[in-house]
DNA sequence: GCAGTCTGTTACCCCTGGTAACATCCGGTC
DNA sequence: GACCGGATGTTACCAGGGGTAACAGACTGC
């Protein structure tokens, strides 16, 4: 039971003769109870758990998405979408900027969204579309969605060549990995961390991989890194949590 | 409903699988097996199948690893040792070498593990301990592993800043990610994609981005990297494949 | 002989993904 | 109104996978 909501609101003219207008719409209700339910339970939610939020049973389910599968990739399309939007406009912005600038407003927005909804984050990065592929499940697809987009950025000419797409795709894959690390740890706040990566990119490694081995150990990349993270501090869009507490970043 | 005879939760020996030295090679032997099965039938197996390449049964096997999670766990730690070990020896070489040396033979080391032996790689990065977890499932935790590893290689004292853990988790994932796109793609041979890699960390991307937006669009990037790419093309491991041809790259 | 433990088995439970078959409402058409 | 198509919904079921209980031999050591 528990069918709340009324069904049939019809509170708005339903002019539109087209058959699926109205499974649209339920097909949206049904992908919203849906994330309710991944986003309480985790990406193990059951076929029946997601049915029983939305108020009906499997079945249904199962004539709109076709399988599990199916269902979780329209929900992760969703959610990749929002998150190509964003990082689109972080990385295309109106303004003349530079690049180091953009690099750095991408990055942080895509940390500010895995930090906003780390839910979300989750289901993507471990279910969404892992199944279908038939041996090998290419990683999650939405990483490799964000990939291409910013290698689109790289040369606009529409080229595309290798050195720009590996570019990306390991761009992304460091963002991504260095912020799993950090939303398992929060050794320190997001702009620090943003600076950090920016930093990376902009080769900081050869310069403290050098003085390292001559001789001042770990210092410089701290002061390095340090320097300009507060300059990042107010770059990207909000979606910032409160200060979460503390957590000291015990850097030595 | 019905009634549950006690049992109240799942009983949980931990770590059943300590008594006998000699179960110790048994327990080798299921391994192996285990191994057979998911490098053939991916890392769906089920529990059943394992156990029948085993010549044995279910509960042999679930008296041995507890549960699922914890076979593939064990799995996986052999799997993750051997790379890990592959990626030690790679950043601390014995005689002097230069850092960029380093890390071009650190990443070439873990392109050619995952190009050598790819349904492991699979097996790991999207199965590997990814449901023990409470609600968020850790990234298969060997990716952590390696990327400690390497964190520890920037700084010996063992500080271990924040900014070297960041440099190295995200290099990390910037590896794996390009790499898990290469061997999708093929877009190009591994001393590429290696060199590409190398470029980006030692500050290629400022660089093509700061000449992409003067004037000079995409030629840039493509001769800096293949300039290199000779270079590297004999630093690690064999392993290599053949050719396979040259797929274009053609992304929508 | 007995206890203990390791090996192994069969048979079972429960849950989950997925399907079949049947019942229903609602909008439109003659 | 009668009728029909299509979406909405249901109960009931199946197959298979994880996991467990309970029992059966075999080997050790006393």
């Amino acid at each position: 039971m528990t069918h709340d909501e009324a069904t049939t609101g019809a509170s708005a003219p339903v002019s539109a003769a087209q058959p699926g207008r109205r499974s649209a719409r339920r097909r949206r209700e049904l992908l919203d109870a849906a994330d309710r339910v991944v986003m309480r339970d985790g990406p193990d939610a059951s076929m029946n758990t997601i049915a029983a939020e939305a108020g009906i049973t499997k079945p249904i389910l199962y004539r709109h998405f076709g399988d599990k599968d199916g269902l979780y990739r329209a929900l992760a399309e969703r959610h990749t979408e929002e998150l190509a939007l964003a990082i689109r406009a972080a990385v295309h912005p109106g303004r003349t900027t530079t690049p180091r600038d953009r690099i750095q407003a991408t990055i942080d927005t895509y940390l500010a969204h895995i930090e906003a909804n780390p839910q979300v984050y989750r289901f993507l990065l471990h279910r969404a579309g892992a199944e279908s592929a038939d041996v090998h499940g290419h990683v999650t697809a939405y990483q490799r969605r964000v990939g291409e987009e910013l290698a689109r950025s790289f040369d606009p000419l529409g080229t595309t060549g290798v050195p720009a797409r590996a570019w990306a795709h390991g761009i992304v894959g460091m963002v991504q990995a260095s912020g799993d690390w950090w939303l398992d740890e929060r050794p320190c706040r997001r702009p620090e961390l943003t600076a950090h990566l920016t930093e990376l990119l902009w080769g900081a490694l050869p310069t403290a991989l050098a003085t390292s081995t001559e001789g001042t150990a770990d210092r410089t990349t701290d002061s390095t890194a340090a320097s300009t993270a507060a300059s990042a501090a107010d770059s990207a869009p909000e979606t910032s949590a409160q200060p979460t507490g503390g957590i000291p970043p015990k850097a030595g």
